[in-house]
DNA sequence: TTGAAAGCGCTAACAT
DNA sequence: ATGTTAGCGCTTTCAA
């Protein structure tokens, strides 16, 4: 970055102007060829490559998207990330990550620093505590100032913005209805995210389908908290002395906390006890038994929301109506539920 | 940003000039406490923020980073990447990533498109199809244009940069003398990614180790391939037919595969087989048995990495002079090898 | 076909 | 204490 060569060098040594070069170089048909050869021959040689902060800052646009993901340790953020990683850089976008590490202030802070020109748009999933504390103007602020926002998976209906989200009362509906069909009776819904939008959405597909099955609910067989400790020490006293057929987990810690503890308690898997839970694919296929899952196609979500935002920039979309794309998820029948 | 406010229309609407507003807003003691207060009013009522591409510009300075992953869904790599996003925005610098997906071409691109004033410099983690082909000329080139480098793990000793490093070699030393020290005889060396520069690292100390030990090579004991189906199969036939008391893997999926399998075919771990991996913790945990794995401390290589690149840019360190981190790791006993 | 000039939004040296 | 001016590197309109 320091002897990066400038238009203006070049012209000077070739002895034309600045604009001329500039022309010469888009390939603008007002110049000669035989200049533009020169031109171009000689940017060539000295490396020269358009200063990016320069033609941002003319065209008003920076072709970069701010990305705010609440955990990137978590498998499913980081396929959504590569989804979008992918999609936007096929359009000749840049990405500017900021990691919330669930904190409203950390969100804030990346939306307030990125919202002066830095990005010409965002692509999020809110913080948890942003969730919890019902916190949004910080998003509605950032939208009035004509900055598109795309949410995915953790959505807030408060937020007027395109959203990707995923079928999660379905998925739920469709776990729990396998778990019955496959005949269980006594279906415990586990959680340590509970104050996450998505893992109400799933809880009431559970529910439902409870009802649905004139399946009573019991709420001895429910672990919703927000604290993974106090998960664990009730999901020890589940497993040790509540009598359970089939398990139902929303996040990844608790699906897979509740098959260790019940292969360790001795739960034949599936025949005694089925489990199904959100949870990184590849991992869960290396667990023994392997762990079905609700596979929510990550990086297509990422896409997906990748595609919204830059139809949005690019004024493809119509404007003041916003979209809503739902994925369609799977459930992935492994070894540790019956077929 | 279509709306935003500038300069220019706070000094209009305020009867200042250009500048005035400038030095008001960034605190100059050249302007009165009256004009300042009224500025830094009007300013905040407007929801003034400077536009960072002028800044940036103006600055010949980005506070950006470029960073290069080979995959982001590694999550050895998520967590380096963690730790330089927390670095780097605790010291006020934004991070731009490319995940080169192990591929040169992607890489190339990556710096191509960062190198021409986007970015401030780069950390990057090589791509296996570059290490394979030994291509590490975009890597000097970009070097030459006075733009840093900071290499983490996979590194090349062709390329003078700041790197940091794990200690490879000493964990593999490590994890071989633990599995002997425990009474292994018959160790497997198992990898899929026998072409990145750390495999090698780590390979040769597991050779060292058995000689230092007597123990004879057994060339049935090792699987060294870059192919995951060759992998699969090639352990299946080992597992299944050649005598083993002990397994060290040098990746997550020879790991895993590994565990499953043995676990499969009846062995008792760790009485009859023991297994070390490098593989992620937290998942390693969640296996029953939970796997014995070395730690590499990712975040801590992600800041580090992060602050040898700051330092650089900020003219902390000394010029020509190279500086390379070992992080040092360490064996997590779990239940898959003995006391 | 080429060049001069203005301007994107900001900073800062240099007037006043 | 405030303003004028120049300039970061580039694009683009308008003039030659």
């Amino acid at each position: 970055m320091k002897t990066k060569i400038t238009l203006k060098q070049i012209a000077a040594q070739l002895g034309y102007s600045v604009s001329t070069v500039s022309k010469a170089l888009t390939n603008s048909p007002e110049i000669s060829d035989d200049t533009k050869r020169r031109i171009s021959e000689f940017a060539q040689l000295s490396n020269y490559k358009p200063n990016s902060m320069a033609q941002n800052l003319k065209r008003q646009r920076t072709n970069t998207i701010g990305v705010i993901i609440p955990n990137i340790l978590n498998p499913f953020f980081a396929k959504v990330f590569s989804g979008i990683e992918k999609y936007a850089n096929a359009k000749g976008y840049n990405i500017i990550t900021y990691i919330s590490n669930e904190s409203l202030n950390k969100e804030i802070q990346a939306i307030d620093l990125l919202s002066n020109g830095a990005v010409d748009g965002f692509i999020l999933s809110i913080a948890e505590e942003t969730q919890k504390r019902n916190e949004f103007s910080h998003f509605q602020e950032v939208i009035k100032d004509n900055m598109p926002i795309v949410m995915f998976d953790r959505i807030s209906d408060s937020v007027d913005c395109d959203k990707v989200i995923v079928d999660d009362y379905d998925s739920a509906v469709h776990a729990t209805q396998h778990l019955i069909n496959m005949g269980c009776k006594r279906i415990a819904l586990l959680t340590c995210e509970a104050n996450i939008s998505i893992s109400q959405l799933r809880k009431n597909g559970y529910l439902d389908t409870l009802n649905v099955n004139n399946i009573s609910i019991d709420d001895d067989l429910i672990i919703t908290t927000n604290s993974i400790e106090e998960y664990d020490q009730k999901l020890e006293n589940l497993i040790q002395n509540i009598k359970i057929d089939g398990i139902f987990a929303l996040d990844e810690h608790a699906s897979t906390l509740a098959m260790k503890l019940a292969v360790k308690k001795g739960f034949k898997i599936p025949e005694e006890l089925q489990i199904v839970g959100f949870a990184d694919g590849a991992w869960s296929r290396r667990l023994t038994p392997s762990l079905a899952t609700i596979s929510q196609h990550g990086p297509q979500i990422g896409e997906e929301a990748a595609k919204l935002l830059i139809d949005r920039i690019e004024k493809k979309s119509e404007k003041n109506v916003y979209k809503t794309t739902i994925i369609k998820t799977e459930l992935r029948y492994r070894d540790s539920v019956k077929k």
